[in-house]
DNA sequence: AAAGATTTTAAATGTTTGTTTAAAATTAAA
DNA sequence: TTTAATTTTAAACAAACATTTAAAATCTTT
């Protein structure tokens, strides 16, 4: 028997050599941190109980037991994904700073996001396009959400001549379309170009850079050429 | 019963009027068919062998009588549609126009391709995705094709200052990523603007043309700017 | 029309799937 | 320490899976 002490996946904070709090992990989070890993790399589909209970080293019957079935277990972990997806984006709205410098903002931290996570607009395409209807009863909630923060500040960037005339429906897309669709595609582009991990990063960081300056000068500049 | 004349996707060899040996293709190529549909909306994981009989009318058996296995079945219609996805940018390539006509061309008949068949790119980059090196071999072909029609393009017009100094590795998904993007996310974009598959091809359609405006105007002007 | 080759079928194969069960092990409460 | 509640386990479950088989049906050749 192993001492509660000694159990793997314990979380401690520890400030200057002292624990300050330590949080043990439960059977439940362990499985679903699991499964969270597993699903973003095989999809729903693509993905047994048998592999949810190997990567988290736990007991075949357990996501069962905590969770009560695999789609169950599923549709947990993709509503946590998707609004890592949204919220993301839409917190930047909220900065007290200029329509430009936002924009940047967003990509920059799209940027950081997909770095971290990089199949996860994969993973969230892919199964929006599998079940849609049950995977996102709730998307309006997003929508409203971006459209609120977004519609009055374009709206008064337009008037005042500094942004291009575009639907708030096609701007979201085009800030984060060029970006995303690298990361959606990042294993082609790395057997494309044979690169390793390292090389794909900075193959990202300069595609990053491409986009910010595609966007910006599209968006704010050369208004009366096009 | 039909006569053997009347059969569709028959192919006969004809020589000097005498025909020398005529195979009926029908069922191989139904299933073929078949199975292409049902792969594209459901995936590789997702499609059962019975997925694919019931598709195409035919007994469950026929799968692996006329190809072996549901993975052989996948490999050679993964093959087909990655060659799709990759020719018709690289037939443009050789038109005898100038290289921001061909960029504007590349992006139309982008956006023509998924038109056709919207759910392609999601679908390659998902298998892609779960297995890459099975279904990748000989992607060089594409690679050196691609780059070779390119480079010496791109590398001339750098010189004359009519385009942007921009490494060719960047500068496909620069043109197409964005447009891309909106298809790998129909569903999403579909749900989340509550548009019907009528005003979602409007949709992409005004897309295309700020996708046109947005990349002609970032490779082609103001190059002093930036 | 008969013989031979090919195609299609229904049934069965063994494996893998998600899930359940009931007992064992562990933890918490008395 | 004993009892009760909870968690974990190994085993079993039926259903679904890809694939095979051998017989039936169809087509081609003679």
């Amino acid at each position: 028997m192993i001492a509660e002490s000694e159990k793997v996946h314990d979380i401690c904070f520890v400030q200057t050599g002292i624990i300050v709090k330590c949080i043990n992990l439960s059977s439940e989070e362990k499985l679903k941190e699991a499964a969270k890993t597993v699903f973003l790399k095989k999809g729903f589909a693509g993905t047994t109980a048998r592999d949810i209970a190997d990567a988290a080293g736990m007991n075949i019957a357990l996501t069962n037991y905590y969770f009560r079935s695999k789609e169950k277990l599923f549709v947990e972990i993709f509503r946590d994904l998707f609004e890592l997806y949204c919220t993301n984006t839409i917190k930047i709205l909220d900065r007290p700073v200029e329509l430009k410098e936002k924009i940047i903002a967003i990509i920059e931290e799209d940027y950081r996001m997909m770095k971290e996570e990089p199949s996860l607009v994969l993973f969230i395409m892919t199964e929006i396009h599998r079940d849609c209807e049950n995977l996102l009863p709730e998307l309006s909630k997003y929508k409203e959400l971006l459209k609120g923060k977004l519609v009055g500040h374009i709206q008064e960037a337009v008037q005042k001549g500094i942004i291009r005339n575009i639907e708030v429906e096609h701007l979201m897309p085009i800030i984060i379309g060029s970006l995303q669709f690298i990361f959606v595609g990042k294993n082609m582009h790395m057997k494309m170009h044979s690169m390793s991990e390292a090389q794909f990063d900075k193959y990202t960081e300069t595609h990053k850079n491409h986009v910010i300056g595609m966007v910006t000068n599209y968006l704010f500049t050369d208004l009366n050429l096009n």
